[in-house]
DNA sequence: CTACTTTCGCAACGCTGTTGCCGAAGTGCA
DNA sequence: TGCACTTCGGCAACAGCGTTGCGAAAGTAG
């Protein structure tokens, strides 16, 4: 049972009815969100939850009251009156996810069942100062609701919720300030959050790029804790934990590229000596990329002997280019890793990603719809 | 706001009034507990908690009546009557804890304070077979508790809540089976919890050494996200995120001592090559802790990056052993890498945890506690 | 057409935290 | 000493939560 909460927020842990209702509700809403298009029937709500089959009802009404479900057809017959098959009503809510590379912003829009309904791509140069970024972010994100909304006002059915923002770099998503962007230094301490919203007028909510990708993945159903592993440029991590993102007391959590796994080894360009990310990096540079996956299968390794998560999901351009040896060689790192240790019930599953390179706007977009279903924080 | 919770169990999330009840009673005992001695107000568990006033002395009112709590005093007046003190009873119930280690075990009896008010040591043969070491716990425990709570029936103000028996080496806490302890390969299998459960007659939790350790630094009052890292004849973690102990999906997370973080180096006995543990006690060996505290601030380093926590606390005879030493290396390079990767708040500090010897006791104690607390799993 | 099964909403209920109110218990000043 | 003031904390009424009991609705099976 679950009413989000981690870190030094045992404070204001207090529920009351209201906590509580909202809670059931959007339990309820993720149950039917992971059901999707075939639906989900009351019934099966309650076993779910653990709550009985007349407070689904009473909790069910209310959403549909509120236009974010509605009935669906039926199910077969088991012998009695079939049951009323619930399913989320897609547009009853949108959000925007951008995902700010180096060199490129790519904006989608996607609705409450997390399909996306509009996209939008265009070159952008990181380096081009904080006011430009701005303001090209926010004009994509507005001719983007523009084209695919037309502009419905807030509070209408097609509304829209927010727009997340996903970039690299380290950043505090709680406060929306960026640190430094690795290789645009110019960015250390810049309030994008709050910039936005005052640019655009709708809640915005900024993250990692890495973070944006697990929440995606987390929620395109991925199981409940699993670690996101994404090379590219760089090499980064997001860790969900229990269904929602683990961002750690300062929400740094997930710096995994700067992991040491080779003492006194080649300087990387964060000035430690042997990050997995030099060497990953390093083998890839000199086509080898069997011994990169085996580098980077180490600090997996080292990640799942830790956390002990289910799953380990890699992405990024890099693995894309050669998807089979990187996903071999980590999984054979990590099942040896296993059998070692005597895991009992054999090593943990090691697959690409799916959702491809449109995956971090999407997932930047559940940011903001991620606390309406209950994965506000881990 | 947490009602536990954490990895797949977001089924059977639904909380009823009950769930609500059990869980804001359970968060103003964590309260409690943490105020110690000195006791709290109603008003500041209200504003802790973020309930009203009156909730709380709803709640207190019920938890007085189950003998849990207590009036005790008044604060100074601010100008208007002065706020009564409550502070819980700590004979309102006691738990055992058993640190069974490699060649001795040690029992505590801690109060619902976490007051040790009794202790036992005697030498214990790991090695000595199954029904010997569990009969040889069961009396150790038998015994302390007759000594000092002088066989009160269950249900009785100072009676026995439960068993908490930590001990080294991988094992399900979930289900209470052993895997193969380091050393003692015959352990493999052994349901440690039921056969001391049938023994004793009273609930039994079993938990790795180094969780019991984190778990009672946890309730001792360290922060809300720490890693309590142990070297001692091996090098294992305990991670406490948001005042729980996280254990993963298996049950299996904090192992921490066969981190890789020498690719192809020396081959350490789980059969890894440059895993810490292997490479930090060969700088013991060597007479060399400054070399092994650098070894062991590389993997916290790794660690602190990776779970953004807040605090690293050192334990274990090997550190106990020259403490300054350790704590200056391991701070020395966390600090070097937080201000590589340009964390802005300065690095995570490192301290000796505090409790000594004692610590794993007192914590498997808290195991049987954690519950009632608020602090089942994370 | 009848009997049976199963779903699901209405109504009453118990219990939660909340609100409004007032007595209790202090301080501070005349 | 007395009075005004402040603050705490319990009593009572209340709104709202999930739960229970029950019956209408909507299917299947014979």
């Amino acid at each position: 049972m679950t009413v989000s909460g981690t870190a030094g927020r045992r404070a204001h842990a207090g529920v009351n009815l209201p906590a509580l209702r909202s809670h059931n509700a959007a339990l309820v809403l993720d149950l039917l969100r992971g059901a999707g298009a075939e639906g989900i029937s009351r019934l099966e709500l309650a076993e779910r939850t653990g709550l009985t089959p007349q407070a689904v009802s009473k909790i069910t009404a209310r959403l549909r009251e509120r236009g974010l479900v509605a009935e669906a057809g039926r199910q077969a017959s088991t012998g009695g009156k079939p049951r009323t098959v619930l399913r989320l009503v897609p547009d009853a809510g949108h959000a925007v996810g951008v995902h700010v590379d180096r060199d490129e912003a790519r904006a989608v829009v996607v609705d409450l069942d997390g399909a996306v309904v509009g996209e939008r791509r265009r070159p952008l140069d990181l380096g081009a100062g904080a006011d430009a970024v701005v303001e090209a972010v926010a004009r994509e994100a507005e001719e983007l609701v523009g084209e695919v909304l037309g502009g419905c006002p807030p509070g209408s059915a097609e509304s829209l919720a927010g727009v997340g923002v996903a970039l690299p770099g380290p950043l505090d998503h709680r406060s929306g300030v960026l640190h430094r962007v690795t290789g645009f230094p110019e960015w250390d301490g810049f309030p994008l959050r709050d910039a936005l919203t005052r640019r655009l007028g709708v809640p915005v909510v900024v993250d990692k790029d890495t973070n944006a990708a697990a929440l995606g993945l987390a929620v395109a159903g991925e199981g409940g804790s699993f670690a996101y592993l994404h090379l590219g440029t760089g090499l980064g991590a997001g860790l969900v934990i229990g269904g929602s993102v683990h961002r750690g007391v300062r929400t740094g959590a997930g710096e995994f590229g700067h992991q040491v796994i080779q003492l006194d080894g080649p300087v990387c360009g964060c000035g430690n000596r042997g990050c997995v990310e030099a060497l990953c990096l390093a083998a890839v540079e000199r086509g080898e990329p069997a011994e990169a996956a085996r580098v980077l299968g180490a600090a997996a390794a080292n990640l799942v002997g830790l956390l002990d998560i289910e799953l380990v999901l890699l992405g990024g351009r890099t693995v894309a280019a050669a998807p089979e040896v990187f996903v071999s060689g980590v999984s054979a790192v990590v099942a040896a890793r296993a059998r070692r240790e005597g895991m009992p019930d054999g090593a943990v599953p090691v697959r690409v990603a799916p959702g491809g390179e449109r995956g971090v706007a999407e997932g930047a977009a559940q940011l903001v719809l991620a606390p309406m279903f209950g994965r506000g924080d881990g």
